[in-house]
DNA sequence: GAGTGGTCTAGACCACCGA
DNA sequence: CGGTGGTCTAGACCACTCC
C-alpha cells in the first residue's frame, strides 16, 4: 500500500471517528506534512484522493474543509452488479432467461462501434438480491467477447468476475439513465403491472485498449435499488498532487 | 491558466481532431514532458485530469490508452438545471407553484442536519425547458438560507445563479437516483396520468463550510431528460479505494 | 532487460484570503 | 502582511509489462 493511500485512509478514519469534525478545518499541508514525516507532495496525494471522494474541499488561502465522512461505494465507483450488491451486504443472483446470436442491429452497431450486421451475442439475465429479482438486463456483447461470455455458467451470480478471469475488464462505463414504463415483456418477467414504472439504466463498456465490450439496458423494480452518486463541484483541484 | 491545463486542452483538441486516435497510445509520459517542454509532474497533471474526465486511463508498463473524446458536461459535473439545460443549448425556465414557512419534519431535519422543529423553507417550483413543463422540484432550504431564496423572483430560471449572488455555492452534492409512479399532485402539475413513470433524484447539498444548504425531491418527465455519467474503473490513479 | 507508469522527495514561486 | 493552497521543477527509485 503506497504512503498516500494509507495517509488518506487514516484521515479518513480520524474524520470518521469524529476526531476531525465535519464543517472544520484540516491542519496546514505542511503541518500534516511535519507529522506525517512526508514530503508535501506525498500529503497532496491524499488529500487529493479524498477531495476526489467528495470527504473535503479546498479553499485557496483558507485551508481543507471537511464535508462528510467517506461514503461507501456510490456508482462513481460502480463495477457490476453483483459487486455493488455484494458491498452493500446482500447476495447477487442471476439467471439467463434467453440468449441468441445474430446480425448486429444498428444502434447496436453505432453503440458497440461495430460494423452493420456483424455478429453479436445477445443475453437476456433476470437478476437478484437475496432471492427476489430485481432487474431486468438485456445485454449485447460485441465479437471479441462472445466466447467468453458462452462460456459461462447460466446461473453465475456475477457475469463480470467470469469476465475478468477470461481478461475481459471493463475500464470505462458511461452510463445513462431514465425512466420507463414497463413492456409487456417487462412485467411479465418482472412480475409488475405493465406501464409500471422502471428504472432504465443504458450502458455501455470499454476494455483497456479503447475497445467495446458490451451495451446493455437494465431496469431496475423501484423501491429495491437506488443509485447514489454526488458531485464536487468547482475548486477541486483538476490535478493530482504530484510535486 | 495553468500549463497543465493547457496541456491537457492541447491533448484533449488532438483526440477530437483525431490526430491521436481512440484505442492508441499517447506518447510516454517522458517525450511528452520534453516535446511540451516542462517537467514529468506537469505531464501527469494534465493526463491526470484526462483520466478523470474519462479520456484516457493508464496500464502500468504500457501506457495512456485513448478511450474516448472529451464529453460535454455529465452528471458529475452538474451544478444546477439551468446550467445544465443552457450547456445543451436549451433556454431553461421556472416557476414557484408553492412556497411555505414550516418547522423540519423527521426526514428534513436529518438530511439537512437540522434540529427537530428548526423552521425551515419549502418550495415547490415547475421547471421548464424551452417552454415545456418537464421537471417537478420540491425543495426544502436551511435557516441560513432562507433569506437568499425568498429574496429571488418567482420566474428565475436559475435558482442556483440567484443564490450565487448571495454568497451561496454547493462545494458537494450528493444524488440518489430512482423511479417512482407519478402521486396525483404529480400528476396534476406535469400533465401526465396518476401511476405514470417519473425519474426522481433526492438532492442534498453542502456549501463549501460543511452546512448543508438545501434538500431537494425532483421528479422528471421520462423521455424528456436523461441523465449521462461515466466511470472509469480501476486502475486510475488516486481513485482506488480507501477503505 | 528495457521501457513504461506509480510514487516520493525537497525544494521554489505564485495567487488568494483574512486580519 | 503572514499563512494558506496551487503549480512547477528536477531529480530518484520502484513495480509492472512485454519481448
Amino acid at each position: 500500500m503506497s504512503v498516500y493511500r494509507e495517509i488518506a485512509r487514516d484521515l479518513s478514519r480520524r474524520i470518521a471517528d469524529g476526531e476531525l469534525a465535519i464543517g472544520a478545518t484540516l491542519p496546514p499541508e505542511a503541518d500534516l506534512a511535519q507529522s506525517y514525516d512526508v514530503a508535501r507532495g506525498t500529503i497532496r496525494s491524499a488529500l487529493s484522493a479524498l477531495a476526489r471522494a467528495g470527504v473535503i474541499v479546498s479553499r485557496r488561502g483558507t485551508g481543507w474543509v471537511i464535508l462528510s465522512p467517506l461514503q461507501d461505494h456510490g456508482f462513481g465507483q460502480l463495477r457490476s452488479f453483483a459487486q455493488w450488491a455484494r458491498s452493500r451486504g446482500m447476495v447477487p443472483g442471476g439467471r439467463v432467461v434467453a440468449r441468441a446470436h445474430g446480425p448486429a442491429r444498428r444502434e447496436e452497431a453505432e453503440r458497440l462501434r461495430l460494423e452493420r450486421d456483424a455478429e453479436v451475442l445477445r443475453v437476456v439475465r433476470m437478476r437478484s438480491l437475496d432471492g427476489t429479482d430485481v432487474m431486468l438486463e438485456r445485454t449485447t456483447y460485441a465479437p471479441w467477447v462472445m466466447d467468453a461470455v458462452e462460456g459461462l455458467d447460466a446461473e453465475t451470480p456475477s457475469v463480470t468476475d467470469g469476465m475478468d478471469q477470461a481478461g475481459i475488464f471493463a475500464a470505462r462505463t458511461e452510463h445513462t439513465i431514465d425512466a420507463v414504463a414497463a413492456t409487456s415483456e417487462d412485467s411479465r418477467l418482472l412480475g409488475v403491472r405493465r406501464s409500471s414504472p422502471l428504472l432504465r439504466v443504458l450502458r455501455v463498456s470499454q476494455g483497456r485498449d479503447g475497445r467495446t465490450i458490451e451495451f446493455a439496458d437494465d431496469r431496475y423494480l423501484p423501491g429495491t435499488v437506488a443509485f447514489q452518486m454526488q458531485s464536487t463541484m468547482p475548486s477541486t483541484p483538476l490535478t493530482r498532487a504530484m510535486a
